[in-house]
DNA sequence: CGATAGCATATTGGATACAATCTACAATAT
DNA sequence: ATATTGTAGATTGTATCCAATATGCTATCG
């Protein structure tokens, strides 16, 4: 006999720190906390309820992720990056991701196609800017689920973490929106069409070009301030 | 005026945790833990004279770069990496290290050139078996840090990390040596002509050839135990 | 008036103490 | 004998407390 129940592993459950790093995490990338912004532990302690300890342990994590800076007995920041250091991760998004969607797109399922549809489709229509960087993250990982390399994936994913609170300003201030729209299209054409050496092609193109407006665009607005 | 001496970030010197991390980080890297080797936070820190905490803090991030997992309430232990998890940073860094030397190749020093020179002929006549993983390990980095690309060299390193401790069994237990030694010298030799397509097309050979006789001694390893 | 030293406060780093949970073995029942 | 339950010890997770360091204000000196 046997209790058909849905269990989970309680001992790979979130610890508190856990939770907190995520909380961290999530809003370094949807941009709450902005660029420079001083992470104090006790503040943060206050507001989860607990004691330092978990918060540090999230710290010293998102440290290691590269999100934040650690400056002992300073304190934590968000990490800003200079014009180099953002066109750097962009060129290695679009060596990743090429790499990846073509080996996804070999072997990609109807079931993921029509995902990926879904999300380019919501991603066109989604009027709310500060939805545009979750559909845009989805509609592109979707592509590149099937391919079977979980620490590709994995590593792509902190890649993006690290660019997406400027990938942001891209999106909403330079209308790189209009233009992601039809790069999406293009590239979900080629996946439905089982062209993996296009999906890649047009994968670094949108990711280049995403890239090189969003620094055109910084240069002028940290010329100005 | 000025004082003219050389200082340092203090801000930035090592914190205990960060001592503690370095130290489990290499021993996991060079092997003297082994897969699987559980990590007792008491035992830590009885070692380095210290409390839990900062080895807590050290788990957590070594944890982040994959080097060990943790169970709530049992413990941290080295990660035991699938054949396949062990064959995907293989391609990984193939694809890494191919393009990182591409783009250093094009810009190498005569200096840094030297200094490769150097790390390839003591790898090649060391007989310490011990120290062919890092003499390998600074004849490629010597060959990469040309490339300007910081957060690429950073990955790279760390994907190196996660397999080092099993390229090592294919170095010792394969006779892998001889044959690095003739791909090392072929890979320094389109370096000095500055042939970085040859180059990245080499390191790439070298690293998956690494890749198929490490998979193939595991396998026949893993089968009899 | 400006600059520097000294002190008070705030903040982080680490140690100790306690709570939650796991593990292993003994006791009991079938 | 085998399986199950209960309990003690070990181990991790978190809170609290103390030490080390930074920051900002004030007083003092030139």
């Amino acid at each position: 006999m046997s209790l058909n129940l849905k269990t989970v592993d309680l001992g790979a459950a979130s610890s508190t720190a856990d939770v907190i790093f995520d909380a961290l995490r999530e809003a370094i990338v949807e941009g709450t906390l902005k660029d420079g912004d001083l992470l104090r532990q006790d503040q943060i302690a206050t507001m989860f309820n607990v004691s330092r300890i978990p918060v540090r342990e999230a710290l010293a994590r998102l440290e290691e992720q590269g999100l934040v800076t650690n400056q002992r007995y300073k304190g934590a920041v968000v990490s800003s990056l200079s014009l180099d250091e953002i066109s750097e991760l962009f060129e290695f998004r679009a060596l990743l991701e090429g790499e990846v969607i073509r080996q996804a797109v070999d072997q990609i399922t109807d079931r993921t196609l029509g995902e990926a549809k879904t999300f380019a489709q919501e991603f066109a229509h989604e009027t709310d800017s500060s939805r545009w960087g979750t559909l845009n993250r989805q509609f592109h990982y979707t592509l590149y689920k099937d391919c079977k390399r979980p620490y590709h994936l994995q590593i792509i994913s902190n890649a993006l973490d690290n660019v997406s609170r400027y990938l942001r300003a891209q999106l909403v201030l330079t209308s790189g929106i209009e233009r992601a729209r039809k790069e999406h299209a293009g590239i979900l054409n080629a996946a439905i069409n089982r062209d993996s050496e296009a999906a890649s092609e047009l994968t670094r193109a949108h990711i280049l070009g995403a890239s090189q407006s969003l620094i055109e665009f910084l240069e002028k607005d940290r010329q100005n301030g």
